[in-house]
DNA sequence: GGGATTGTTCCACCACGCGGAACGAGCTGA
DNA sequence: TCAGCTCGTTCCGCGTGGTGGAACAATCCC
């Protein structure tokens, strides 16, 4: 299995301007490649419609044919919009911001959120990945996949907050409830003041394929609000999603 | 401006894989190249996740990687998170689909669309890109570019149906209508059987950054319903869309 | 079971990409 | 205003890395 190599730094540029928009020198830098080199990459992006200059001569950032492209992953556009309608749904009960997100590796790729207008908004993880222990909705995914629960048991689980659950022996039994509940809560283990519940989203054959989250701050979600049975609202509503 | 090849190919595999799933051979068919250069491309196009095998050894399909790479893409992500109760407000007052586009060249880019639950869907175009003269979101955008619809009618306009608008002078006349309305309709003019209805996007400047637009079944869009008064409710509904 | 698919691997050739250096445009501060 | 930065792009000779025909192995389907 060979690769080709300037395709391989083509994506690192991609992927060192999904930071924010940067400058050929600056790019250089962070992808350890001659600038002259990567003028060139980025010459041929350009070209593509893959990057684009904000202005000439200037910074480049992603262009708007990897929205062309991206269209095209499954599951990924196909789960989005099948699934806005219950995105909305969990937007009305809780008043908080709810998305959809998909395992992929060890790790969950956020697909899509909606946000209900509010003072106090959270930060949009699209596009972005997180490791699946940290966060519920990989929890719920971990708790349906006995292998890939070993697997990942097998490495060191990074801490993102002192009350990220890092402990081998710990993390399964935190498994084994979420596994009986069909949801899953996370009090500020990912981000401090950020508190989050998720539940999975299966296919006909009854495979967990993603996971609905709703997440709020800490200061007002879930409140005094009955944990079980937001928990509960969450599984039902992922059980309306219908894919493949 | 040299461009690497290598690059290039691989993006002409990508895109040929927007049409859907293929294996190698129907791959290299469509682009043109040697088998065993394509299979090179997309085993390194899958070690970067940007295109992923349905089954070992089998088809190959976008991957999840290009979902990462969109989302850093602007105006593109943030346009469709903040217009999203737009289209929801438009699905609402006319019961059709209704989605967004930006220009891009000389063609509209859809970016995103919210369809109503109904019995008769019609298609999402999301991500696919179509010639600005064919349909009313690219009127509302040609309308106010006069430099751009200037280029536009030095090349020949292609018609997509028998009511497409092609000829130059039937075409300025149009446009200057559009200007005075502020919103644009279309019948049949890009696809037999579907209607539509746009309005533009501005920036705090003035400039069209995008358009919002309503389409559905000629068999009940617009029906009986009060043309004129549809277009001032998406000119009303696209000034609420505020960005940059 | 055999003929025709498929995708992957091999390998010798040489085109093509590489990257250091030179260049020119654009800022900034003296 | 001009020197002295730093920016992005272009040049060009070197040599590596990509290429593609052919051989291979696995799978499919009359």
């Amino acid at each position: 299995m060979t690769t080709v190599q300037s395709i391989d730094r083509a994506f690192s540029v991609l992927r060192s301007l999904t930071a924010g928009p940067a400058g050929v020198t600056d790019i250089a830098g962070r992808v350890h490649l001659p600038k002259s080199t990567v003028s060139r990459l980025l010459s041929t992006l350009e070209a593509l419609g893959a990057v684009e200059q904000v202005s000439a001569g200037g910074e480049y950032r992603i262009g708007l044919a990897m929205l062309e492209l991206a269209a095209a992953a499954r599951p990924g556009r196909s789960l989005v919009s099948v699934s806005r309608p219950q995105l909305a749904e969990l937007n009305r009960y809780t008043g908080e911001a709810a998305g959809i997100s998909i395992p992929d590796g060890t790790e969950m790729l956020y697909l899509d959120q909606l946000t209900p207008d509010s003072e106090l908004q959270v930060r949009d993880w699209t596009g972005h990945r997180i490791p699946m222990h940290a966060v519920p909705s990989g929890h719920v995914v971990l708790a349906n996949d006995r292998e890939l629960l070993d697997r990942m048991l097998t490495t060191t689980l990074r801490p993102f907050t002192p009350h990220t659950v890092v402990k081998p022996a710990s993390f399964r039994e935190r498994m084994a409830l979420v596994r009986t509940a069909g949801w899953a809560w996370a009090f500020e283990e990912f981000s401090l003041g950020m508190n989050s519940v998720a539940a999975a989203v299966r296919n006909d054959e009854g495979r967990v394929i993603a996971a609905l989250h709703v997440y709020g701050p800490a200061s007002r979600f879930p409140g005094t609000a009955d944990t079980d049975a937001i928990g509960e609202f969450v599984v039902a509503t992922a059980r309306k999603i219908h894919i493949d």
